[in-house]
DNA sequence: TTGAAAGCGCTAACAG
DNA sequence: CTGTTAGCGCTTTCAA
């Protein structure tokens, strides 16, 4: 069965092409009658447009790519939710690519993405990232970029993301005001700028209380559970181990669980834990986690509207849009 | 700055644009010095291909979509990966759609894949979902299908998914073996195979110990976490209230630990709980609840993998290919 | 209100 | 080894 085109449809009637192409986006300019022979022959014969014969010749494709680190991280997955509910409101498709955290392979999808396949990007940084470059030159090809919760410090891209600093700083507040003095801040990365906002507020804090710096106590995790396994139990083993800890990404609290646990270490009584998280299971946890919950699905939603804002072009200038979503403090057993 | 194409290539170097397209593509008709000169002026100019262009032409997109019933869940996230890697590995585009459990959504999406968006379409059905007929029309369309954990009974379909039917004897098993004597089943659908293969196997181990069956105590949960816990709660708050549950999915593992902790019940002491999921904070809550664990990564790649097979037509007729990948009990303190 | 025709950018068959 | 040419299926002037 050969598939039906334009053409077919327009031989079977004794119509052009171009007369049938009106018809079928229902154009003021055919009549009702012959619109209705269309949409019945198309309908009969299950006609479906070509995508990419439309996108070539409109230059542009309805579709959006979405560049993530991970899925497997409750926070990716809720903020897909929103994204891809507005983008199947707006009747566009979502491509996704998986960095997994690696630079390389974020330049390289960035770089594909210059082919026209999308009309537009939403891109969460991987941890190793550090410049903007390949960004803008995705930019610079015409391709709008819309970063959300990983944003890159000093860029002019849109963004969206919450209110780090503010939420590392009354996360470590709380665990110093539940009486810990030594408090670990788990990163994920050196230079993504959202887990630096959320280290410098907790530098606020530390300073405010005057309590005692100590680098000993940032401990920077990477990709490998392994490493951030030996890591964690490294520094809760030490004689001069933290009593507080603050995890800048949601498997590091899970991480640090399995630590204490293998360390019989209680929480909260001989550690107190909190983090950055939007865990389904944080209630019910044992105990139950103290957490930094962002707004995912809401930031996914204002970064995928964002990025239609600035393809419709309706407002002047979103391109350098930041929007800033509140997350909350949620107090349970941990601290 | 004016998008370079194959065009504008061929105009700077002087030759025609057959003789580009081949050069681009490292053709053995091309010698090797013209392929220098265009390679390097595609370099210079950051010259990349237009996807569509070539997928008109070709009649194939390098693309596949992934239709899902949500991606907030464990399983999926992880199959998620093991679809992107396979993908990424071949240089294929995933799309990506959720049905968010509607039938109806899940129709229009396939429907829409028969515009030629896609070269192939990797399925986990929605809860909803009874027949197989908008899978049959892609694939009548030209459009190879494979489903994976969320199949369908009688399809002619290739599918992968995970032994079911023995995983839902194994841990019904498994509950009575430690006591249970009215186990409760949480299903998600009345007409999910899936769902019911492993209540099959959950009946088969109920009628195996004797057990009196007791329709109270199969409990049809929804897509709505309200309706759910109601449901897990009338049950558990009832005189005749299980002393064990067994989850067909993650999230409903979750709120059953809710519902008892709302109620003060004590598990495993009071009533045992286990459920299918693979959650990586499954040993952490309180107490760690026993899993019937899938191995998600393996089915999004072999689902994957499989679907590139029906593509390259490497096989002889593996259209029909059903591949089962075996789940493990993992007896934790819930049980 | 409809038709004719050009062309989006690329590929592939065929000719030279 | 390189060039010419004819589309892939659709949209969009412009003409009738």
């Amino acid at each position: 069965m050969p598939k039906t085109n334009i053409r077919t449809l327009a031989k079977q009637l004794g119509l052009s092409q171009g007369t049938v192409s009106k018809a079928l986006k229902d154009s003021y300019e055919i009549s009702a009658a012959t619109k209705e022979r269309v949409m019945a022959l198309a309908r009969k014969l299950n006609y479906v447009p070509n995508a990419y014969a439309s996108s070539l010749r409109k230059q542009k494709s309805k579709t959006i790519a979405l560049v993530l680190p991970e899925v497997a991280d409750s926070f990716f997955s809720v903020a897909i939710n929103g994204i891809e509910s507005v983008a199947q409101k707006k009747g566009y498709h979502v491509l996704i690519y998986l960095t997994h955290e690696n630079f390389a392979k974020e330049k390289a999808i960035l770089n594909e993405l210059k082919s026209g396949r999308v009309d537009g990007v939403l891109v969460s940084v991987a941890r190793e990232t550090k410049h903007p470059n390949h960004i803008s030159a995705l930019q610079t090809n015409g391709v709008p970029v819309v970063l959300f919760d990983r944003v890159l410090a000093d860029t002019i891209t849109a963004e969206v993301c919450t209110n780090d600093f503010e939420c590392g700083y009354i996360a470590t507040k709380h665990l110093i005001e539940r009486g810990c003095r030594k408090i670990a801040y788990l990163s994920i990365s050196k230079n993504l700028s959202i887990v630096n906002e959320r280290l410098e507020g907790y530098k606020k804090a530390i300073r405010e209380y005057e309590l005692p710096p100590d680098k000993d106590l940032l401990i920077t995790c990477n990709n490998s559970e392994g490493h951030n396994h030996a890591a964690i139990k490294k520094s809760l083993s030490s004689k001069n181990r933290p009593d507080g800890i603050l995890a800048s990404v949601e498997k590091l609290i899970i991480t640090t669980y399995h630590v204490c646990k293998a360390l019989h270490l209680e929480i909260p009584a001989n550690v107190k834990v909190a983090g950055f998280s939007i865990l389904p299971s944080a209630a019910i946890l044992s105990p139950p986690v103290t957490t930094i919950s962002q707004p995912a699905f809401e930031i996914g939603e204002a970064a995928a509207a964002l990025l239609f804002k600035i393809l419709e072009k309706k407002d002047h200038g979103p391109e350098n849009t930041k929007i800033i979503l509140p997350s909350a403090l949620i107090i349970r057993g941990s601290t």
